[in-house]
DNA sequence: CGTGCTGTTGAGGACGATCAATGACGGTGG
DNA sequence: CCACCGTCATTGATCGTCCTCAACAGCACG
């Protein structure tokens, strides 16, 4: 089902240790004054708002638990997600980084999430102490450029099956880097389309089509992959964009 | 025509002088350091490329005149353009940052080119010793992803003629904020092409009807904006994005 | 004076959008 | 407990945008 995903765990931090490991934070001390500055925790209900379109930016968010994506709502009402966020990836750097910029963008939980805040002043206090750290939020950000660019070509270049196939894989794999290892996209369709820039109809023939392929499983209801390399092989697949050696060696991917 | 630009200026450092400052770089001894790390200069041919997919990143290259394009090549010879790069950025931040990543991106030049180099140990040296420099860069990379967000998004939503009017917009903004003001756009229709994800015979429909309706100049072989204001509103474009207020407040954007 | 790139034109066809309707499910309030 | 509603998933039909293929003209280059 699309609601559920793993219960949150003991602290929702043990993801952002991971994802900031992955990004070359090797010092622990570096680490726990990231830790340390996560403050409030906060439940937030799937379809709701995490991050909204033009509200002040008086501290960041960090996804500790849950489902979430950035997207932005065009003047016909139709929504156009950038990219999907897991726990341990921050939802509004962006703001932080550049403020005058992007009152249109927001982040949207898609299932039920847990957020951590760290105030605008702890920050720069922590960026300032810990030059580590302020590396390795750039490399977040570029990170996320390089998941945007890859999803630009996708939609740009790829036929509607590929498109749809390449988004599902990404997902599988970045759930992969959180140790979150199940077989089912905690998505449904129409995020799908909104991502793939695709109608929900055609979403929906498409996903059809996986299914009887056999590379989704004909589970009704939810988005579940049965056959990761067909899949990967559809999607012309090459998670290199998404820098987690780590959790691709064992995804046999080539070219 | 396509291979001309503005002649290089005397060192084509004050286009990243321009760049920097947008960004916040408002310390005149922080810029001074950014100069004084910026070593070689080259020239390079038009079509050639500035940054080759999966080359050895040793130094930075920042581009100080002409215009470039961030592109990847994918296998069946087709080309996406990712974005634009003008006088003032840097080709290749990403593979700095994240030089496990991306060895397929490339830049190219789509006109005569003249470039910077930095070599990496400068570039540590410096952004150590200049914290604000430090994130003027991240600024300048959360840029360039805010400008692959809004590409992503007129490729995926909008008609043809919007996205190539959009596009056009785009270049012509960020031509004005470094002093570039012409109304000519130093891009081919195949390049339009492979930046708005459509076929060059499509473009070439299209720009013949943006010059039927008086948008583009009759030109033919270049590409020459008559009418601004009606290409905005054609593109519906906001160009917030681009993170210039200055440049933008000419600009009768709302929405 | 060819060769190559860019721009231009025409015809046909495919992929995906749009419109419309229905079923299944879950939650809510009477 | 049941009626109601909203979201998600599904199906069919039609239509249009844009692609592909193919050819050719102009200009720049060697």
């Amino acid at each position: 089902m699309v609601g559920s995903m793993k219960p949150p765990q003991a602290s929702g931090l043990d993801a952002l240790a991971l994802k900031f490991r992955g990004l070359g934070l090797d010092s622990e001390a570096d680490l726990q004054s990231l830790f340390r500055i996560v403050r409030i925790r906060e439940a937030i209900n799937r379809s709701e708002n995490i991050v909204d379109a033009g509200s002040p930016p008086k501290q960041l968010t960090v996804l500790l638990a849950g489902v979430a994506c950035l997207h932005k709502r065009l003047e016909d009402g139709t929504r156009q997600i950038y990219s999907f966020q897991y726990p341990g990836d921050f939802c509004d750097l962006h703001r932080y980084v550049l403020p005058e910029l992007d009152q249109a963008v927001a982040v949207m939980a898609l299932t039920d999430c847990l957020i951590g805040t760290i105030c605008h002043d702890d920050m720069e206090r922590s960026l300032a102490q810990h030059p580590k750290l302020s590396l390795a939020f750039w490399r977040a950000s570029m990170l996320e450029a390089s998941i945007f660019r890859e999803r630009l070509l996708n939609i740009s270049r790829r036929a509607a099956l590929s498109r749809v196939a390449n988004i599902i894989c990404e997902q599988l794999i970045r759930l992969e880097a959180i140790n979150i290892n199940g077989t089912a996209i905690p998505v449904t369709q129409v995020d799908l389309a909104d991502a793939a820039g695709l109608s929900v109809v055609h979403v929906n023939r498409i996903v059809q089509d996986l299914r009887r392929i056999g590379a989704l499983s004909k589970e009704r209801r939810s988005i579940e992959v049965a056959d990761r390399e067909r899949l990967v092989e559809l999607a012309n697949f090459n998670g290199r964009y998404l820098n987690m050696p780590n959790v691709l060696s064992h995804w046999k991917i080539d070219a």
